[in-house]
DNA sequence: CTTGTTGGTCAACTCGTGTTGGCCTATGTT
DNA sequence: AACATAGGCCAACACGAGTTGACCAACAAG
């Protein structure tokens, strides 16, 4: 064991020919995955739109579960976000999630798969858990509160995404970027930071 | 044709005995669907749950799509409500949607449902469309404003929804009604009343 | 008692899915 | 030139799904 690879070049990044469709698959998977969820996202549908043959998903992926795996994960980084002024974090908030959305359609999956596939939304508890709550604990008054003004916001910011990337209501996807700020920001603001009423 | 039926009481509501088992698949299925979204309702299952077999649910039901149909068949009803006192309507809606919600499973199972399925999503959409878009539109100032508020409120409910009773993180579900309602309340009545910021 | 209708079960069919293993063809090394 | 290996395709398998139709047991009417 251990022989054969390229010869010269091992451990270092091959840059082998099949990177390529490796990249296309996932690409594809990612596409589907958020746009039918994933038993509507057959792996036969996923290999026509890469134009492989689905064996190849099997090969690369090891099975259905696996691929989606790497299809999904990502990490929206709270902690990155600048905390003041603290007056602004509701709408900066607000913001970055917006971005998050439009950047990445793996969400997108991630929620269509989370409605029926409790892995999927343990995935997306897992965020609240270790970012949204922690944020809040520092940010609001009486951290005892911390997980229920965090469960508002995920609420609020869900939501938003539900309607406007998930069921795709005109109405909801009708509104514009700053337009969502000005109106979800001081509520996000307010679960935050005001006193509980 | 027309001959048959029990021969005396025919048009009359009948009372026959397969009402029963009727009505117990219907539980049964919502309950599936509810908890599972429709894919992984397997007819099977929900059969086997109504100690029947399953082809009795196609002899009742026609087919899957014709039993999940008559499953969630519901209507919020949102024009009953109370107008007055006009500072309220923030806090009646809520509650009134938090009734609704604990009351029907079937709701949840058209949000699990309307996640991959753009049927269902329609079906959420035109309660909407229907029905918070013309109160939206009585109560707030400039009417055409009414679909970005209407969807703004919708966004805030059913993120609610989405959070406590899909995807039934903790941290939502260990909100208090009352607490839920002294949160969002608020929210809701500016989204419906206040000027566009 | 016979008979036709109703409520119900059983076993099978068909189809699409994830998954597997064998085979082919370049490509690059010796 | 010979050959090993990686990248890829093809055909098949196993299985669970929705759906169908033949058959069976009560039971009420003639």
């Amino acid at each position: 064991m251990f022989v054969g690879m390229t010869g010269t070049t091992e451990n270092q990044q091959a840059a082998r020919r099949s990177d390529a469709t490796r990249a296309t698959i996932l690409a594809a998977a990612r596409e589907r995955f958020a746009a039918d969820g994933y038993e509507k996202a057959t792996i036969r549908a996923i290999a026509r739109d890469a134009k492989i043959d689905p064996s190849m998903v099997m090969r690369y992926y090891g099975n259905k579960a696996g691929l989606f795996a790497e299809a999904v994960a990502i990490d929206p980084n709270l902690p990155g976000l600048p905390f003041e002024p603290r007056e602004e974090i509701g709408r900066t908030l607000v913001r970055h999630f917006l971005t998050l959305w439009e950047e990445n359609e793996e969400l997108t999956a991630l929620m269509r798969v989370g409605a029926t596939d409790p892995a999927a939304a343990e995935r997306m508890q897992s965020v609240l858990r270790e970012q949204l709550i922690p944020l809040a604990r520092r940010l609001g008054p009486e951290p005892d509160q911390a997980p229920a003004r965090a469960a508002l916001c995920a609420s609020t910011v869900l939501g938003l995404a539900l309607t406007r990337y998930v069921l795709r209501f005109p109405a909801s996807m009708a509104l514009g970027r700053e337009e969502i700020v000005d109106w979800l920001g001081p509520t996000v603001q307010r679960y935050l930071t005001a006193p509980t009423p």
